[in-house]
RNA sequence: CGGAGUGUAGCUCAGCCUGGUAGAGCACUGUGUUCGGGACGCAGGGGCCGGAGGUUCGAAUCCUCUCACUCCGACCA
């Protein structure tokens, strides 16, 4: 993308709704701009690493055998009756009517919308386990939106559902679960400390939220060092292997962590004083058995082995796909801006034209825009440079690929890491292959 | 939903108290000098002062209503 045709458009100064820095960077970096209060348009770099997070998102959810559907984002309201929670719901659903004075919602969740479309294919327990997941649009009216898209009030979330013939099935999805998730937020260069959550009336300790440590994070926390420094996404253990991933469960969810609410004084004395760290954190996942809640009132059953009626028991599990965009800024950014992971960085890097209009230096420029191709962006605008280097740091590309008249001359890139601040004068051709390479 | 605020140029804001020609910086257009960390000069363009009523000779300014947005608190992927 040559920035001279692209729509990128930053700002200087921070407009003033904004009050957390991923707020602030997001509307400066041009990554978004809002329409209503917690609503919010995509602009083009904001959308591609939406894109990229919902693609990690989904790979993780297909390797671990989950299948992706997409449910609409509007509902009837005779799905929520069945569940009992349409009146339970409460302000924060937004319902419309229609034309025909049918009343319809706009979906905050998708319990029963799954359930019913499973229960019009499940018939016997052969047909179990599955996992059905959708990548979609999900409507909530908070009363107070907030941090940008970190509270907003229309989001996208990843939702899988899953369906089993016995508990013991149903924990099994649930690790598979559990384990995507720490390798879906590993992928994303985020640490995301699984802490146990409260589970309802169904009790058990089968729901977890995955919380990302960041200073301005809703939910206090506190955790067992050992989740910064082990790399539990990293081992060794299928997601098929039944005994193995409960092993591997027991093992991570032995490990202390827990937000304030579920906080347990207990427990927390027993971790060795060393390795006892409190903060702040951001919700980003949240995945939970529930049982037969919703399969039980809304009429799903299958066929046993022993013919007799059988209630599946299910999970759902939940990322809040747009949510992380803020929350991956709020982990990775200073004074100057946006630090992006290599994995969602809207483009790998800028390539910098210090003198637009010097024959070599845009030769070069041109040379290394040409073979990186989608993966950078051109900054050819005939702007000086301090400005060039502004507006890179700003948005955050992984690598900036400096080209001046003087490197030009002798062949080099200066080659800027933005992470680290790091440089290096390196030709063309080490200068493309780290951009690729990292 | 309780409390507190704010709506004036694309952005950040001044002007409002005490009514009388609508402003500044940045951004934008043209031009010249600059040219490796958001330059400088000159010349320009851009506003139904959120909306509707009212008071007044006259309203951005005072009054009433309304809409939107923000912040604090209680709730949430």
């Amino acid at each position: 993308m040559r920035l001279s045709r692209a729509f990128l458009p930053t700002l200087k100064e921070t407009p003033a709704e904004a009050q957390i820095a991923s707020h602030r960077l997001m509307l400066r970096a041009g990554l978004i701009r809002q329409t209503s209060a917690g609503i919010y348009a995509w602009l083009p770099a904001g959308l591609r690493v939406l894109r990229k997070v919902e693609q990690i998102v989904r790979e993780e959810q297909d390797r671990a055998g989950a299948q992706e559907i997409l449910m609409p984002t509007i509902q009837p309201a005779e799905l929520w009756r069945e569940s009992g929670r349409y009146d339970d719901y409460g302000k924060e659903m937004l319902r419309i009517r229609d034309r025909h004075e049918r009343e319809m919602l706009f979906g905050p969740t998708n319990e029963e919308m799954v359930t019913d479309i499973f229960k019009q294919f499940a018939k016997s327990y052969r047909d179990l386990p599955r996992n059905l997941y959708h990548i979609q649009w999900k409507f909530r009216d908070e009363v107070r939106p907030r941090f940008g898209v970190m509270r907003g009030r229309e989001f996208l979330m990843k939702d899988a559902y899953s369906f089993d013939v016995s508990q013991e099935g149903a924990q099994h999805s649930y690790r598979q679960m559990f384990l995507a998730y720490l390798r879906t937020f590993q992928r994303m260069g985020l640490t995301a400390v699984p802490m146990r959550a409260d589970t309802g009336p169904i009790g058990g300790d089968l729901s977890h939220e995955f919380i990302i440590l960041a200073d301005t994070g809703e939910s206090g926390v506190f955790y067992d060092a050992a989740y910064e420094t082990t790399d539990w996404a990293g081992a060794d253990v299928s997601s098929d292997d039944i005994e193995g991933l409960k092993a591997f469960f027991d093992r991570v969810t032995s490990t202390y962590a827990a937000t304030d609410e579920m906080h347990d004084a207990a427990a927390w004395e027993a971790v060795p004083a060393d390795r006892r760290r409190e903060g702040r954190g951001i919700e980003v996942g949240h995945i939970f058995y529930f049982g037969t809640r919703y399969s039980a009132a809304m009429g799903l059953s299958v066929a046993g082995q022993d013919g007799a009626p059988v209630i599946p028991e299910m999970g759902s599990y939940g990322i809040g796909v747009s949510r992380l965009v803020g929350a991956l800024i709020e982990a990775n950014h200073d004074e100057a801006g946006i630090k992006w992971p290599d994995a969602v960085a809207p483009w790998a890097a800028a390539i910098l034209n210090l003198r637009p209009g010097d024959a070599a230096t845009d030769a070069m420029c041109e040379d290394l825009y040409a073979r990186l191709g989608d993966e950078a962006v051109y900054d050819d605008r005939p702007a000086r440079a301090g400005e060039k280097f502004a507006d890179a740091d700003l948005m955050g590309f992984p690598w900036q690929a400096i080209i001046g008249p003087r490197g030009a001359a002798a062949g080099k890139v200066e080659l800027k890491r933005r992470a680290t601040g790091e440089r290096a004068e390196v030709s063309l051709e080490d200068a493309i292959a780290k951009i690729r390479g990292a």
